[in-house]
DNA sequence: TATTTTTGTTAGTCTAATCTAACTTAATAT
DNA sequence: ATATTAAGTTAGATTAGACTAACAAAAATA
């Protein structure tokens, strides 16, 4: 009689997994809780199918469930989906910096490398960009053991009139968005210099590079984040 | 009533489906026909799950499926299959030239790069390469349209002693048998002088580079394949 | 407080992709 | 030619991951 034994201790996650995981970092709050109406809409999967992913990385110990009160990662869960966003975040630096990419181009590729089991190919990544601390957008990369450092920086729209400040980070990577950017010549690391704020709407106009009056609406500005200068 | 309309016609093949395609177009032989038992044992995979997918990949048009036949990739199943292999050999490539891997190092990671969906990631490492025709194997590189040109070479155990042939390309792809290549300094591309080939074995004494006299066992000149120099 | 709306769960269905057991067809050996 | 072995198929089970319909709990509103 022989008996098969599993010698694979450490069990990979599936695509689908791993997104749940995903969703979820992302998603969490302060208190590090998610509703799964939330998670149900940022993945486009419906709320039953949620739930039951729920009680499936509840039994693996990635993800604290109890009916009716909010979800919540575990540690573990916290950094196997740290690990993730690292190497969806350490693939967008490659990709922009090593390949020429645009900014715009490259979370979607991401989405799709970031699931590559390769411990080889991402630790490349890294040494070849010189060990970033930031992606592309200007979002952290978190560390070999899922610690994430974020940077406390401020909405370009909670600035006043007078002001001058670099642009450190968008908020929202959409392509639409990204290519707008683009257009305007806008760009992370760009000194900003806040001309006037419209009390009506707060639009704001400001000056940059040879960019000497642009006007930049509400919904950008709080999407831009900026340091002090 | 709303009647939803899909949209997107070239619906694109699952991981599962893309690695039968793969396996398929590489076990067939000069007919173009493969085995269910041979795919099996490739694939790892039992024989009923062949079968069955056999007859999914029928009804895409991807495959030839009659019962008890051999089966036949159709032509539109060759083009989706040398697409694959194409993706697969310039990730190669790419990791060996553009990213310091090892040749022995690459193939793992092919293996799961090739399922990614993004033509402009591919197009960009084949301009990035200088569009190259061989992978760093020796293996060629289909182009855009699934065309693969084969170059005849000969394998080193075929030749006689006297020959001075160029290694040009190898046909296992083993990290094990790779990295025995690195251990006696053999690569592709190198002048490779035959001494004497013993008749008991068809072991091959060789020259080349600074190694004046490296014995070879028939099991790897069969598997090294050369050019008449 | 009672009603309505929103959120979450349960139950049951479906497809993809795998398996085993049993059977059939084809190939090989005696 | 017959018996045996190998190859291939059918039938039925299983798991992951999605869905809808119906119901239950919690939150919001009247
Ligand atoms: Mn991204
Ligand atoms: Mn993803
Ligand atoms: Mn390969
Ligand atoms: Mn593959």
């Amino acid at each position: 009689m022989i008996t098969k034994i599993n010698v694979y201790f450490c069990r990979v996650n599936s695509l689908a997994e791993e997104n749940y995981l995903k969703a979820m970092f992302s998603l969490s709050n302060d208190k590090g809780e998610v509703n799964v109406n939330d998670l149900s809409k940022r993945l486009e999967i419906k709320m039953p199918t949620v739930t039951s992913m729920m009680k499936r990385l509840a039994t693996k110990k990635l993800v604290h469930y109890e009916s009716y009160k909010p979800l919540k990662l575990t540690d573990k869960g916290k950094k196997e989906a740290a690990l993730i966003i690292r190497k969806h975040r350490l693939t967008e630096m490659f990709l922009v910096e090593k390949m020429g990419f645009g900014w715009e181009q490259v979370h979607e590729i991401a989405e799709q490398i970031e699931h590559i089991q390769s411990p080889e190919l991402f630790a490349k990544m890294d040494e070849l960009l010189g060990f970033p601390k930031l992606d592309p957008h200007g979002s952290p990369i978190p560390d070999k053991n899922g610690t994430m450092v974020w940077v406390a920086y401020n909405k370009l729209s909670e600035c006043k009139a007078g002001d001058t400040v670099k642009l450190s980070a968008v908020i929202n990577t959409s392509a639409e968005f990204l290519k707008f950017l683009n257009s305007r010549e806008l760009s992370l690391g760009l000194k900003v210099k806040i001309k006037s704020v419209e009390p009506f709407d707060n639009t704001m106009v400001v000056s940059y590079g040879k960019r000497l009056s642009e006007t930049l609406s509400h919904t950008v500005c709080e999407r831009l984040l900026v340091e002090k200068v």
